[in-house]
DNA sequence: GTCTATAGTATGATAGAC
DNA sequence: GTCTATCATACTATAGAC
């Protein structure tokens, strides 16, 4: 059974690559975290590239799972929509120290014209189709893609800055204004 | 003289730094496109992060001039807030490669839990306090710096979503509700 | 101020013993 | 499947000639 270890690594470097960053993390840094050696760790990938687009796997399979379980955990689309605003709260000392997953790898592989943005970029499309899916619902049909968009800005938009300025009071602040922003929408809709 | 070659030095590691990442930049690479030998560059600056600061120290300059220059040229501080939402539109080609200088950059540093992090963020605080004086000439002095920085996670989100997506369209109608924002502000207030 | 030469380390990657 | 040993390459950084 060689699936543990290999689990294990797509885990740790799944870890190390959110929380360094993809190019700032090594063979070694990964191999030294899961406790074998590089050597073995060469047995379960050949390459860098290989290990990034197991890690972009396993966050897609976790992606679809946590909105599997939104879905089922919020009665209503608003309630739904609101499980994903305040993923700021829950996750915020780790936004703080380490910005969003999805943005921050993106941008990365962006830079380095990394072939592998396409594949990570999924990771937002899983987003935008769930949210626009809840506007849908909502009745907002046509502008149910664009208020997707807008809402996966906004999330982006305080995960850079609350990285960037550690305020926590920011990212409560901007999270009760997307808040009041969905009741708007709702408000002017019925 | 050796300004022209030490300021040609930064020049061209601000562009990598902003292109690349200043991870994924070396001083080969620097070299290379100065086109002088990593020896001599070496005479120059010490070690990676002696550039980083002189970068930083750069391009708050220019900032600086930027910010200065958008006082004078817009008339009112509704068109000078606009300059600032349009920098999205004028820099857009840039910004879906490399996303945002500001943002990429102190997002990076924020991971590596650089030391000069605290110093790039200043690069954000002057936007932010240059917005927040404009905010407070509208009359709007409780909430200036809360409205300062929702304008500046705005262009983070709208940044880091146009360099996954690719989606020129997108930027051009996030920059259309910023601007409606804006109107909308002024209209309750008046 | 610029160069070549070089040291020392870390990296991605491979071969082969167990 | 895991290890040690090894390779070629790239990096940061230094020393010294010009």
């Amino acid at each position: 059974m060689s699936a543990p270890t290999r689990e294990t690594i797509i885990a740790t470097a799944d870890r190390l690559f959110y929380e360094r960053g993809f190019e700032a993390t090594s063979f070694a840094n990964i191999a030294e975290k899961v406790g074998i050696s590089r050597g073995n760790f060469y047995y379960h990938f050949k390459t860098k590239d290989e290990i990034l687009e197991a890690v972009i796997l396993r966050r897609l399979a976790f992606t679809q799972d946590m909105l599997a379980q939104w879905q089922a955990e919020g009665k209503t689309p608003v309630d739904r929509i609101r499980l994903f605003i305040h993923i700021l709260v829950r996750n915020q000392t780790k936004i703080m120290q380490h910005g969003c997953p999805v943005g921050t790898l993106c941008s990365e592989l962006s830079k380095q014209q990394h072939p592998a943005l396409a594949h990570a970029t999924r990771l937002f499309t899983l987003f935008r189709l769930w949210l626009s899916g809840q506007f849908t619902e909502l009745g907002l049909t046509e502008r149910a893609d664009s208020l997707a968009m807008h809402l996966l800005m906004r999330s982006q938009g305080v995960a850079t800055l609350a990285q960037s300025f550690q305020d926590e009071a920011f990212v409560h602040e901007e999270v009760r204004l997307m808040d009041n922003w969905l009741n708007d929408l709702i408000d002017v809709k019925g």
